[in-house]
DNA sequence: CGTGAGTGCTTCGGAATTCGAAGCATTCAT
DNA sequence: ATGAATGCTTCGAATTCCGAAGCACTCACG
C-alpha cells in the first residue's frame, strides 16, 4: 500500500505547490472526502461511521481512518468515537465552497442535460 | 466501470444532498482534482496534461477526462486542446481554499511532525 | 515522395486497491 | 448465560489502475 500523502516528503529542489500535491493526492482517494464529510457533523463511532458512507467496505474504512490520523486530520475521542481534529475541522470548512460548487452543478445539469452522445447512462 | 457521478435527475422539489455525494465521489477518484486543477491553469493537450499530472497513465487519463466532459466540467478546444467549462473553473475556484488549507496542514505538520507510532513510512 | 517526431487515443496483461462477508474479542443490558 | 452492540481483522474475489506498446494521423524537412 502506498504511504499516506504528506505535504513535507520535499522532492529535491523545491517544495513549491507541494503540499497541494500530497493534499490532492490525500483526498483524491476514495471516502475520503466522504469521511471527513460526514465526521464534520459529528464525532461518530466506526460502525456508524460506515453506514453514514453507505456501507463502505469496513477494511477500506480503517485504512482511510489511519490515513487521517497519520494526516493529523482526526483522532480518537476518549469515548472511543473518531472525531475530526481542528486542523480536520479546517479542511473540512475548505471544502464548503464545493459543497456550494455541486449545488450549482446540479442546477446547470438540469438546465442542459446530458445528450445521448455523451453517454452518461440512463436512469 | 462505474458511470459517472451525477448530481442526479434533479427530482423536482429535492435536490436535497444528493448533489453533494455526486461531487464528493467524483472528485474522490484518483487524479480527478489534480487534472481540474491543471487543466485551470490554462489548456493543455492529452499528453502534455499527462506530464502534467506526473505523467500518469494514459488509459486513466484518457478515463478521467470522458467523465468530465460528461459531468460538463471539460471540453476539447478548436484546436483540440483541453479546457476547463465555465462550470469546471468554478469548480476549480471552489478548491481554491483547499488549497490554503494545505500550506496550513504543511506547516502544523513540521511543527509537530508524526511519531513512530504513527508510521507514516521513512522518508 | 519518404522519414522522423509529435499528437490523441486504444489495447491488454499484470499490479494495486477496493469490496464485503465472516469472524474475534469486548462491552452492556437482560 | 444470552443477545445485541461495538471496534477491528482477515482474506479471497472484483474492480480499478498502471504503463508499455501500438495505431492512425499531422507536420516539418528534404
Amino acid at each position: 500500500m502506498n504511504p499516506t500523502p504528506m505535504p513535507g516528503r520535499p522532492v529535491r529542489g523545491s517544495t513549491t505547490g507541494r503540499s497541494l500535491m500530497a493534499a490532492l493526492d490525500l483526498f483524491g482517494r476514495r471516502w475520503t472526502l466522504r469521511i471527513i464529510w460526514e465526521l464534520g457533523n459529528e464525532p461518530l463511532g466506526f460502525r456508524l461511521l460506515q453506514r453514514r458512507c453507505d456501507g463502505m467496505s469496513s477494511s477500506v474504512l480503517q485504512q482511510r481512518l489511519t490515513e487521517l490520523q497519520e494526516a493529523r486530520l482526526a483522532e480518537v475521542l476518549h469515548d472511543g468515537n473518531y472525531t475530526l481534529t481542528p486542523l480536520g475541522h479546517d479542511a473540512r470548512e475548505s471544502l464548503g465552497p464545493v459543497i456550494e460548487w455541486s449545488r450549482l452543478w446540479a442546477a446547470e445539469l438540469a438546465d442542459a442535460p446530458p445528450t445521448a452522445a455523451e453517454g452518461g447512462g440512463d436512469g
